[in-house]
DNA sequence: GCGACAG
DNA sequence: ATCTTGTCGC
């Protein structure tokens, strides 16, 4: 069985294969439960073709990691702004098959619907794996939003086009907001609520600031790679 | 034409 | 994304 990959796209290939994947997008309120979630992010030497993916597994509302995926694999498609998911869901995808039990929710590190084209690698990745996901990520990729209240929990609409895609949500006092828009099978509002109860101590929600905590010491050689039972 | 630009 | 150096604050 072949993997997959995107290493053979151009960009204008790849964005006609996201206009063609946003058809399949559901953006919808949250209709299952979540006593599972899970964060997804990679990591790589500057200048390498080399990737490290992981899936951090967690019980949820405790935020308690139960297990974690590892994976390395080669890219060759290159990082442009705009088509991220090309470079990172084939390494996310075979972390994610390599996982024995799936999240009931997966956070990814980036936007999800909140992308010039509403594929974002949130959104691309549930599409592919049709399962449910949220992104949350650093930085704005597109869009406007009215400043926000410097107390922990405010939030206010991303604005792409006369469409809400997004929230810029405070996960912290006084501290740069965080990008949430919905991937898959979940709107803004309950990505919100979600992200939010996802906030431990830092600026970065668990999910994801767990998962790139991991993939990291992956990259290091700290641990292995393969499933781990934590 | 100019500025913006996830990881 | 990654790496470095340095400062501020609990």
């Amino acid at each position: 069985m072949g993997a997959l990959t995107y290493d053979t796209l151009t960009v204008t290939a790849a964005t006609q294969l996201q206009n063609e994947l946003r058809d399949e997008i559901i953006i919808q309120a949250r209709d299952f439960p979540v006593n599972t979630i899970a964060g997804a992010d990679i990591s790589f030497n500057k200048f390498s073709p080399t990737i490290y993916a992981g899936i951090i597994l967690l019980r949820f509302p405790e935020l308690i990691p139960i297990g974690y995926s590892l994976v390395k694999k080669e890219v060759r498609f290159p990082y442009v702004p705009g088509y991220l998911a090309f470079r990172e869901v084939p390494a996310l995808m075979t972390a994610w098959e390599n996982l024995p039990q799936k999240p009931d929710l997966l956070v990814v590190d980036g936007h999800g619907i909140a992308h010039p084209r509403r594929m974002g690698i949130a959104a691309h990745f549930g599409v592919v794996a049709k399962t449910p996901v949220v992104g949350c990520a650093k930085k704005v990729l597109c869009g406007r939003y009215e400043e926000i209240p410097p107390e922990q929990g405010s939030n206010t609409p991303l604005i792409f086009k006369n469409d809400v895609v997004g929230a810029v949500l405070r996960t912290k006092y006084a501290v740069r907001p965080v990008f949430v828009s919905p991937g898959y099978r979940m709107d803004v509002p309950g990505s919100v609520e979600i992200i939010t109860q996802c906030v431990g101590r830092y600026r970065i929600p668990e999910p994801t600031r767990l998962a790139h905590n991991i993939v990291n010491k992956f990259r290091l050689g700290e641990v292995p790679e393969g499933y781990t039972e934590v």
